[in-house]
DNA sequence: TTTCGTTACGTTAGTCGTAAAGATT
DNA sequence: AATCTTTACGACTAACGTAACGAAA
């Protein structure tokens, strides 16, 4: 028994001693650290934090724990991670993926920097679906994504921003937005918005495809798609508008849609993302080679 | 990341090389064995072990990696059983549950044993309800259940046996078995059997209410009820039987329900129970307590 | 043909967040 | 009254077993 995460909210809350801040520092809710850790006193028999809504300390025997735990899962963090740095390392295959089919241009520069650095690890590079994005990185399948951020999830690090560009709407050939010079968030309450999959978190589908407008006003939803090719099929057939980067304009030009800036929307801003305890060498070379890339 | 899971599941990999051992030491299938292997691998990005179907070895990673979390996680699990010990130790409360009224009787005059031994160890005895018994060990709610074996559960150990005792059958007072002497199991195919509660798993509800008798006719099977007296209730009412041990007819003596000998079943077990890893000092002294009292 | 590891799939335990309640200063 | 922890509850992830499959001797 004693599980990972209850091993980590004991070693969080004895050094924090504040379920508020235990809590933000694992990116869980208090609730949980709270229950999580007197499931763990009522199994181990044993009270490891006197606690009132004013001060939490330790016990002697959540002292004692702690001195214990504290280095010898540090020892096994650091041996994971040495694993990591060692095996995927100058002889492995780092797996890298794209979101948008045009941006994978840029990593293909970067893949061909990063073997200047590194020769001897391979890159492979495909096309991720939105919402494989996280499982993906979960699993392994894959060590770094280039993605939209910001892109807030527990566990994936966010890194250097590559790309930022204008944001445009994809709107039907068709559509009375189609023939305008731009367009305005305010104006996206007449239209439908397409959606996500279901599967992306809260934040992230939000950030992408906004439900309301900024004075608050709903934005009306459209049917939902998995690919981008679906999405701009989508708005070709007049069920929906979707928010785009400006590159498409280039790499996805087409007869049935148009691309209309939107005035006043936030830049589209492209970043590398990876599993916060996936940062091994290669990935951190990788994360230069990009930079580099995006800056010629 | 690295669960716990994982982690165990590496380590008696490493050590036993071999799926199928690995999977029944830790208690789980043998493809849960592979899958969470593979998962690990992927994560880490390097492979652990070379496999065929004839010969499992570590490669120089998995080697390595071992080498580092053997001993770290032998700390851990060292420090929360130090913890354990100390903290329910000589100065703690032993929570001891008994799952029939009257086999309580027998952890009374083991509890004064006990106290002999470890003066400062407080004893506390309550009733469990069946399917109370595994949540309240699994989440550290007791520390000890006096229950009918066998008891196949993983991360529970079973202790010595402290009562043996003939399988009755009890029925309705006017049902035609109650004037007999004995009964058959081969009888049972003509009988509804009452249910012990669904979340009980499938070997202890067996072991104690069979679906079939020896020759693999099937038994009736009748409702089911979450303690002993709605079931001795339900049997006065003829809405079925069970089989319980020979102290119910002096303890749970009832004018609605007869008790008839089962001939050919086997005897009724009873014996301690206790969570794998709670296995402190005070629990042990308190399994040598019981052996004790049932001596008398 | 047997033994052993892997893949596929449906089930379920247990972790999660939200929201409301309770406690302490 | 304000701040912080705990309890309650419904949702969903992911670990689980069964069973069918594939590979090696």
């Amino acid at each position: 028994m004693l599980e990972r995460h209850e091993l980590e909210a004991f070693l969080a809350l004895a050094e924090e001693l504040h379920f508020g801040r235990t809590a933000e520092r694992l990116r869980v809710s208090t609730a949980r650290i709270s229950q999580t850790i007197a499931k763990l006193e009522r199994r181990l028999g044993v009270p490891l934090f006197e606690r009132s809504s004013r001060r939490v300390r330790t016990t002697p025997a959540g002292r004692d724990l702690y001195a214990e735990l504290r280095p010898a899962w540090d020892r096994i963090t650091a041996a994971v991670r040495h694993t990591m740095d060692t095996g995927r390392g100058r002889a492995g295959t780092l797996e890298v993926a794209f979101v948008d089919a045009p941006t994978g241009q840029l990593l293909v520069r970067a893949a061909e920097l990063f073997r200047e650095r590194l020769p001897d690890c391979a890159v492979r590079l495909r096309e991720a679906q939105p919402a494989q994005v996280i499982p993906w990185l979960r699993e392994g399948e894959v060590d770094i994504v280039l993605d939209m951020v910001p892109f807030p999830v527990a566990g994936i690090t966010t890194g250097p921003e590559l790309v930022t560009e204008a944001r445009l709407l994809a709107v039907a050939a068709g559509h009375p937005y189609a023939r305008r010079a731009t367009v305005e968030l305010a104006d996206l309450a007449r239209v439908d918005m397409l959606r996500l999959p279901p599967e992306l978190p809260e934040g992230v589908r939000e950030n992408r495809t906004p439900t309301t407008t900024p004075d608050g006003t709903p934005i009306p939803s459209g049917p939902a798609a998995a690919t981008y090719n679906e999405l701009l099929t989508l708005v070709g057939a007049g069920r929906g508008v979707f928010p785009v980067g400006a590159h498409v304009r280039r790499y996805n030009a087409r007869p049935d849609v148009e691309y209309v800036p939107i005035r006043d929307a936030p830049a589209v801003r492209w970043a590398l993302l990876w599993r916060a305890d996936g940062e091994t060498e290669p990935v951190r070379e990788f994360a230069r080679a990009a930079v580099l890339a995006a800056g010629e």
